[in-house]
DNA sequence: GATATAGTTGAGCGTAACGCTCGGGTATTT
DNA sequence: AAATACCCGAGCGTTACGCTCAACTATATC
């Protein structure tokens, strides 16, 4: 899994677009207004979100994007896939000269800690993040982890 | 936060150190051809992890690194860290031009979902890993996550 | 002290990806 | 027909990665 800005525009603009569900599509031109992404690296994110089923287009005036998945059924994961090209992390791609303990032992730690990563942004869906943001609008300060209660908000983790 | 390959040979040499916690130095030729990690690389990625206070030094015949703390006070995020230049994230630095409701969608957004990212890999030690990893060697299936129950261990998530 | 070991540092380099622009398309609506 | 807005591919400057090379310094052993 890698986790950079592209991968960040693209759910912001998820985002922006949850907030908006059941309304009429949402033009990029008003995402690219709204987040300042640039217009035509929407195209590109997008492009990619709808290869990947994740929101589906409406051409012609009037037209734009919308979910299309409800918001429940699409988690931090799912945009990130589908626009941050995964690298193979192990470089021995598939079983190939896996032999010795140690060769395994980067192999099984990543694949391991991928997954733990993996599922924890599965678990976040468009809906909570939804939900977060309405919360925070309205000053109310709600459970922000539905799993666990760790909740060091911030802090030392300021320029993260 | 960013997750990139740096990271993991970084995260895969503190591992290999710390399976040989208590013993003699280990020099990073050693890990090099262990883990197949270009030696001049890890010079440069221990020089930050030694910067960082996570390893010690020792020059000289018979010289090499060991960890500068124990298993249980070195978390990935603290690894990650170390060698990985953090990146802001929120295009907007600090709390300038931050007035509507839209700039700050992005940015509460963010700092929230770092800051649960960050929470999760902080919660992982160098204990938890060689505890994992021994626990693969011998063959013994134990609990992989202290805190939630979720275990996809393979499957869809192969190429991650 | 000479020599070997091994950490320490800095400069640099090829490649790839990012973030973005540009210029054209095509479908749909009014 | 004209306007809207999605679609798509080529390309481009910058940055960071992953790594090499080349030196230097400190320690240990003989």
């Amino acid at each position: 899994m890698r986790l950079t800005t592209k991968g960040r525009f693209a759910v912001t603009a998820m985002m922006d677009l949850a907030m908006r569900h059941g309304s009429a599509p949402v033009a990029l031109a008003q995402i690219s207004e709204r987040q300042k992404i640039s217009l035509s690296y929407l195209e590109q994110l997008f492009g990619k979100l709808r290869r990947h089923a994740l929101v589906a287009s409406v051409r012609g005036p009037g037209g734009g994007y919308r979910l299309a998945k409800g918001l429940e059924d699409v988690s931090v994961a799912d945009i990130i896939l589908a626009v941050d090209e995964p690298i193979d992390a192990t470089q021995c791609g598939g079983k190939e000269n896996c032999k010795d303990q140690q060769k395994c032992l980067t192999h099984d730690l990543w694949t391991n800690l991928n997954n733990r990563i993996f599922d924890y942004l599965e678990s976040v869906t468009l809906r909570n993040l939804v939900d977060d943001q309405k919360a925070r609008n309205t000053g109310v300060r709600q459970v922000q982890d539905m799993r666990d209660g760790s909740s060091r908000v911030s802090g030392a983790t300021a320029s993260l």
